[in-house]
DNA sequence: CCGTATCCGCAGAGATACTG
DNA sequence: CAGTATCTCTGCGGATACGG
């Protein structure tokens, strides 16, 4: 999609566009339901689409199955179809995937530590905007 | 949506419901320009707007403006206006939003290992299904 | 120089219903 | 059970113009 950027040798990573991987990244895992799939598949092994669906619980089917095919299509986690009777579909973290956790444990991490003081940042500078 | 989270004495944080701080920090610096806000105050120090505006490049004064103050709001940089005859406004990250760039910095370096071996899995899936 | 206000277009999220 | 298809509608994001 993105032919915004020439197609340079990739010369550094720094960058600020679009081009950089970070910001890719961050598409991904900054993605509301993707970085659901992933932490809910690193806690809990593999897992069936109904499973996870009921697991993330506010997920659309649509949303889920789009989700889970664009983690798939990156190679971060891997579906399997046994074609049984009533078919049944695996979702697994692959290596990469999992290495994927560990940044997000630091974020979550953060999160767990700091936001506190941003909701009475946020508190605060509301009552003062008022 | 309903209210049952209202003011539980925090019980846990591993909730994958949309209360969990996790999910309010992704909105955040999985933000596009928030988080290349961010970084780039974390790089360079403070910064005027019209620097964050040439270093981001690509971003539109409303929604690098919008985005400041979200950064702001939350307790994550400082805004100080200096009412000269041009005004000047400079913005620098806080204690706290400094704190924030470690697990970034974690997340870019997972990035620059590993969005290459994304990149060949998107290529392979993408070829293998067309 | 810095910011606000307004309008508009478009991608994406959700609900629903159907197929294998 | 798992997934696809279709429709709608919100609201983000960009361009523009104006104010302090």
């Amino acid at each position: 999609m993105d032919v915004t950027t020439a197609d340079g040798p990739a010369p550094r990573f720094n960058a600020f566009a679009a081009s950089c991987p970070s910001r890719r990244l961050l598409d991904t895992i900054g993605n509301k339901w993707a970085s659901l799939a992933i932490v809910a598949l690193g806690l809990k092994g593999p897992m069936r689409f109904s499973e996870l669906a009921a697991r993330i619980e506010g997920v659309s089917q649509k949303m889920l199955t789009q989700t889970l095919r664009g983690l798939e299509r990156d190679g971060l986690l891997t579906r399997t179809v046994t074609p049984s009777v009533p078919v049944r579909v695996d979702y697994e973290l692959t290596p990469l995937g999992l290495s994927l956790l560990e940044p997000i444990r630091h974020l979550k991490e953060w999160a767990e530590a700091h936001m506190g003081e941003v909701d009475r940042a946020r508190a605060e500078y509301d009552g003062a905007g008022a």
